[in-house]
DNA sequence: ATAGCCGCCGTACTAAGGTACGGAGTCAAG
DNA sequence: CTTGACTCCGTACCTTAGTACGGCGGCTAT
């Protein structure tokens, strides 16, 4: 017969922690074990929530949204339709970070660029317009000091 | 004159909540306003630094990074080559985000795309491979609840 | 029999960037 | 003279996904 899978073995299995495993239970996301008063021990089917919630992960979806589908995992059709329509919003988030990413490249690479144009002597546009308030700044220190 | 310019008062005229603006104060990202033991007031210094967090922040810059570029605030050139490295490394972070994304994109949509291909009378993948210890925990809890 | 690992438990801590709270003091207007 | 707006301060709390800690008990190999 194979060892009892404790905590530990059911860790190492799986590729997360014990600590992880101790609060995935207390978020709710894996069952409690059974276990008559001593540690816990684990079925086949606690192995396979951990690694489906690393599946579900990889995905983009929250530990709140992995949650919330728990709800639906008995009743196949509707946990389907769930999962389909949490991966759609993600989806959608996705589209709208990578835009955001792409116009953030492009004003980085024009102030860049701008700060690369300039005469070795010269600085940054963002320092030129700090400027009166550096010096001023360092004025005031010394004037503080002094 | 014009009226003395409270916390308050800064904090509109930023865009900030008082708070933020406590806030940036005991992290040190702007100067310890002078007060003879009353209420803090600010002159436009402190509001244009206040502005420039902001514009370092919309480039992707974090409060720590800030503060470790005030160092080189009053020193032109210095931190104007800080400033640039700092964007140059946000920029390579960013590439690597949108790969990411984009990879995590084409998994999701496959995703769907398999999920969709299926007969409506066929559960998605991942159900499939859920429907095992789905039905198993249904069956255990019928019979704890028995 | 003792060292060392494993398990148990609750609680506190991390990053980042603030937000919220509660009590107290100050100021001007009505 | 009171109301309301504003300020002061320290401290606690929020989000997410865990990590870390400390103390205690039990098993087992040496």
């Amino acid at each position: 017969m194979a060892a009892v899978r404790t905590i530990g073995r059911l860790a190492r299995e799986a590729g997360v922690s014990v600590e992880t495993v101790r609060y995935y239970e207390r978020q709710g996301l894996i069952d409690q074990p059974l276990r008559g008063g001593g540690p816990r021990h684990y079925d086949d089917r606690a192995l396979a929530m951990l690694r489906y919630i690393r599946v579900a992960q990889s995905f983009g979806l929250t530990l709140r949204e992995i949650h919330s589908l728990r709800g639906a995992l008995g009743t196949g059709r509707d946990f389907c339709v769930s999962l389909r329509r949490l991966v759609e919003a993600r989806l959608e988030a996705i589209a709208v970070k990578e835009a955001e990413l792409r116009a953030l490249t492009a004003e980085l690479t024009a102030f860049l660029a701008r700060c690369r144009e300039r005469p070795a002597d010269l600085p940054c546009p963002v320092v030129e317009e700090l400027a009166s308030l550096t010096t001023a700044s360092a004025a005031a220190r010394s004037a503080r000091a002094a």
